[in-house]
DNA sequence: CTCTATGCAAAATATTTGCAAGGGA
DNA sequence: TCCCTTGCAAATATTTTGCATAGAG
């Protein structure tokens, strides 16, 4: 499963873009972290990022990558896809949708919402920030 | 917030059946975790069911804790609530249902699925076990 | 030039495993 | 009796932090 070459170039010029709008500094190691998650539907764990990065910068710190997830995350470019008994994963989707959990086979799939699927604006009085379905496979 | 007193005998009688069926001893400490996630809706991540079960057994091992919630969630008793950037929190309530996800409070509420919502039987080729529909306040 | 990011190492946290002894069925 | 469970300690795995240096804006 690959994706297009469009919404690839989208999610990278709002990386750009956000990385400017709050001045930080757009280093060849935090491009490598983003695309390794961008470029694809593979939803990859902090390892799999880590060792993909590593094949461009073999010298780069699994620190470096945590702090940048983080980062990321804090910035609303990925989600984390928290998955039961093992890492969690991350997605570059910022369309709200759907995840398949498929734990035999290690992998998450992405997934339209369903039309019936109408989420509350707020719950307890909070506001609805994000919300999740996970199918377990 | 608590569950109902015959919702909790319920718990605790499946919990005997099932262990009764696979023949696995009934020890005090095995029930004294699995009542600390059922007899309430905490949502209890491991420290805090290990916290709770040590005022009763202070030589309670953290280890015994992780095995008895692995265990458990194999035997379909409870279930696994992984919180993206904390430690997974358990559930014994096994009717599939939502959860809130109040991260700043610390808590997780239990909802019930809409009505809208209705969830395939299969996706990929695969059955679906479980759906979590989880919303981020 | 200034400020953040990087890489390294160490610390902190979380989870799993091996094994001897104890206790339920 | 048999086998699972417990508790302890050690091993692994995961994530965070501090600090000196390098590099982007």
């Amino acid at each position: 499963m690959t994706i297009t070459q469009q919404e690839l170039s989208q999610r990278l010029e709002n990386f750009r873009n956000k990385s400017r709008q709050e001045h930080l500094p757009l280093t060849p190691q935090k491009s490598a972290i983003f695309q390794a998650i961008a470029s694809s539907c593979e939803h990859p764990n902090v390892s799999e990022i880590y060792q993909q990065v590593k094949s461009e910068f073999p010298n780069i710190s699994l620190a470096t990558v945590y702090n940048n997830l983080k980062k990321f995350e804090s910035l609303g470019l990925i989600v984390e896809i928290p998955v039961p008994g093992e890492p969690s994963r991350y997605d570059a989707k910022l369309e709200i949708h759907s995840h398949a959990v498929d734990s035999a086979a290690g992998r998450v799939y992405d997934l339209e919402n369903p039309q019936s699927l109408s989420l509350p604006k707020k719950l307890f009085g909070k506001t609805v920030k994000h919300a999740n379905l996970i199918y377990y496979l």
